[in-house]
DNA sequence: ACGACACTTGAAGACTTCTTCATATGTACC
DNA sequence: GGTACATATGAAGAAGTCTTCAAGTGTCGT
């Protein structure tokens, strides 16, 4: 696998609503899986799918504690990796588009060339 | 649109090899339509649709200049992201297994909570 | 105006991906 | 052992994505 396939997959891990507000809130500290589902408003299988693709990935961990598995971030890259893309995206120009809205004379961000 | 939605969305605009072989080699400067396609090895067709997605997205921009078109990055938050990027994921625990590689006893990073 | 070049676009098919539903596995407690 | 709680997993369908193929538009040179 190269390196552009592999840094492609691992984004498009936070490629995802659900997974994006998964590591937000681990982000913020460790949290149970059940917990954790809750908390960002997702069923509790659907959740389970994601952590276990996020899992793969390297990107958080879960150990178990008693009934419970509790998931956290792998480590600071991660937090790291969070924090400077939503960073930037929500600095670049504002001017999302991408199924090119109706309405809009199409002229929004920069050398949109149409 | 949400924030996590709107990341979302901007990030998987890099979630792809060919669009990041594209982003990577315009980082490098501005390039025409063509050439980029010859560059990153991918049909001229192909191409260009990555390169309207990236352009709606407002990821870079084209302008004309005679029979072809001038792609570049935006701007450098653009380019800031992809270095974070693949800095980061470059420095993660190495060990993917996305696909449960089979060969591999299942126990690579952290905790492969198997 | 015509032909060649540079690029864009739409449609269609092969693939992935995400979610849901149902079921399985693991752990605790009685 | 039996039951309840906490998660994980498999299968299946809906939806989205990427590539290819076949035109379409814009620009230049003659």
């Amino acid at each position: 696998m190269d390196s552009a396939t592999r840094v492609a997959t691992t984004l498009q891990a936070l490629a995802t609503p659900s997974r994006l507000l998964i590591l937000a809130r681990l982000r913020e500290g460790p949290c149970a899986a059940t917990e954790l589902a809750a908390e960002v408003g997702m069923e509790q299988s659907a959740c389970s799918h994601q952590l276990r693709l996020l899992r793969n990935l390297g990107l958080v961990v879960g150990r178990r504690q008693g009934r419970s598995v509790i998931y956290a971030l792998y480590d600071g890259h991660v937090a790291e990796l969070l924090d400077q893309a939503v960073y930037h995206i929500e600095h670049l120009r504002l001017g999302l588009s991408d199924g090119a809205e109706p309405g809009l004379p199409e002229e929004t961000p920069p050398g949109t060339a149409r």
